[in-house]
DNA sequence: TAAAATATAATCAAATTCAATCAAAAACAA
DNA sequence: TTGTTTTTGATTGAATTTGATTATATTTTA
C-alpha cells in the first residue's frame, strides 16, 4: 500500500465514523501507529481533518472543537435519545430553526426529513446539514463567535428578523422552575428574538441541566410547545411547566 | 508486448483502482520496476496519471474538480508556501475578504495580525479563524452549499454588497492567459461581485492551476494587484499577467 | 494530589523507493 | 546480414519512509 493510499483509506474510515483513534486507524491500514501519526499531520495541514489527542475527526463534517466534540459525546445517549423523541415533533415543518449548541446538532446528525430549510445560528450544525441532500440550510449573516461555532452580533440579530419559521428548535443552559436560561447576555438575546417569530417552539433539553440557573433566562418554559427531554419530569418542573407536551418517552 | 500496450494495461489497471503501487502495476505488466517508472514518468507528462512515492494514482482530467486523492497529493507544501508569502502583503489591511478555498483556508490558519475584520464565504475559514483572538469573523448571511462549506445563493451575494474591503483574497479553479476561472457559476458570480468592490485583489493559486481553463471566469489575471504562487511563473503567465505583482519567493 | 496509564514527540536504524547508470536485449534500417 | 538506435532490466547510492524505542507530555485513577 502506498501512501496515498493509505491517507486515502484514513479518509474512508473518517467518513464512516466522523472520528477514529491512532489504533483503529493503524489497525484498519495495517501500519504502526507512528506512521498514521505522520500521516494525520500532513493531512491536519491539508485540512482535510482536524487532529485530536487519541485520533482525528474529520474536517467537513464535525468540524468541531476538540471541547466541542467532547461536548456532543458527553451525555451522548441522553442527546440522542432527545433527537429521536424530537423528530416525531418536527415532520410538519418545512421552515425551522436550529439554535448552536451541541444538543441541537446531534439532532442535526440525526433530521433525515427532506425538502426542508433550516436556519441556524450553528456553523457546527450547518456543516452537519449540509451533508444531507435535499435540504436547503440557511446561516444568518453576521459574527463568528471567537473559539466558538455560533454566529453572533447585530448583523445576526437584523439577519433573523427576517426569518418566520415555521418551528425553532432550543436548547438551553439550564431550566429551573419556569426559567428557561442560557450563560450569555448574546445568546440569550438572540433565541429571545427567533423565540418571539417562530410558529411552534421546541426546548431540548437533558436532564444534566433541570434544577441549573444561568444568568440570563430567554423564554418561560409555559411558553414552549413542547419540551423534550430523556427523563420523567420532576414535580419542580410539572408544577410550572404550563400548557407545554412533555416528552420524554 | 510494446510500450503502448503496457502503458493502455497500467491506465486499466488505474481506472479500476484509482491508484496502484510500482510494485503492482509491474507484476501486472511483467516488466520490470524500472520500465514502469519510466512509464509513469512518460505518462504523467501526458497529464494521464500524477506519480507519488511508491506508485500512481489516477488523473481524473479535464472535467471539474480533482478526485480527493489527487488533491492530496498535490499542493502539500504548496499551499502553506503561499501563504507566508502572502501574509506579507496582508498587513496594511484591517478589512478583509477570504474566499471559501482550501488554499485560502490555508492562509487563515496562518493569519497571525490582531485587530482585523476578516469576511468569509468559507465556513471551515470562519472556524479556523475564529480560534484566534482578537479578530471580527464575519460571514454573509445565506445558504450553505450542498455537501460543502461555503455560503451561496442570493442572499449571499446580497449581504455581500454591503462589504467593502480593504482587500479581497480568492483562489480559483485555474489561471489560463489571462483568466482566471472556477468550476461552478455560483462561484464565479460570488467572487465576480466581490472583486469589484475590493481595494486590492489578491489571487492565490499553486502550480498545479496554471494553465487549467475551467468554464467560468471571474476575472483577468491582469485586474489583480498581486498573483502569489509557488514557482517562477510561466512565459505564458508573464505575456498576460500586466501590472500584476507576481510574489513566488 | 501523586501515581499510573496513555498518547505524543523525537530519534534512529532498517527497509523501501527512486533516479542514474550501464550492459544486454530488442527493434530497426541499410 | 551488420551496425545503429532504442528499450529494457539490473545495479548502485542517495533519499525517503517506516516501525521501534525512548523520552516527554497529557489524562485518568486512586
Amino acid at each position: 500500500m502506498i501512501p496515498v493510499e493509505r491517507q486515502d483509506k484514513i479518509l474512508e474510515l473518517l467518513k464512516e465514523r466522523k472520528s477514529a483513534s491512532v489504533k483503529r486507524i493503524a489497525n484498519y491500514c495495517n501500519s504502526s501507529e507512528a506512521t498514521v501519526r505522520r500521516d494525520l499531520i500532513e493531512m491536519e495541514k491539508m485540512l482535510l481533518l482536524r487532529r485530536t489527542r487519541g485520533g482525528a475527526i474529520l474536517f467537513e463534517s464535525s468540524n468541531d472543537e476538540p471541547s466541542a466534540l467532547v461536548r456532543m459525546s458527553e451525555n451522548k445517549d441522553k442527546k440522542e435519545k432527545i433527537a429521536m423523541l424530537a423528530m416525531k415533533i418536527l415532520s410538519e415543518s418545512k421552515t425551522l430553526f436550529f439554535d448552536s449548541s451541541s444538543t441541537v446538532s446531534v439532532l442535526g446528525k440525526h433530521f433525515s426529513f427532506n425538502y426542508r430549510t433550516i436556519i441556524t445560528t450553528g456553523l457546527n450544525c450547518a456543516l452537519i446539514l449540509a451533508e444531507k441532500e435535499n435540504l436547503n440550510v440557511i446561516i444568518p449573516g453576521g459574527n463568528v463567535s471567537y473559539d466558538s461555532n455560533t454566529m453572533v452580533g447585530s448583523l445576526t440579530l437584523k439577519q433573523l428578523l427576517e426569518f418566520n419559521p415555521d418551528c425553532a428548535v432550543f436548547s438551553c443552559g439550564g431550566v429551573s422552575g419556569n426559567l428557561v436560561t442560557e450563560a450569555t447576555f448574546e445568546q440569550s438575546e438572540l433565541k429571545k428574538l427567533v423565540f418571539g417569530r417562530a410558529k411552534t417552539r421546541v426546548l431540548l433539553a437533558d436532564s444534566t441541566k433541570i434544577g441549573k440557573k444561568l444568568p440570563f433566562s430567554f423564554a418561560r418554559l409555559s411558553d414552549f410547545d413542547y419540551f423534550v427531554t430523556d427523563c420523567a419530569p420532576t414535580n419542580d418542573i410539572l408544577a410550572s411547566s404550563g400548557e407545554v407536551k412533555i416528552i420524554w418517552k
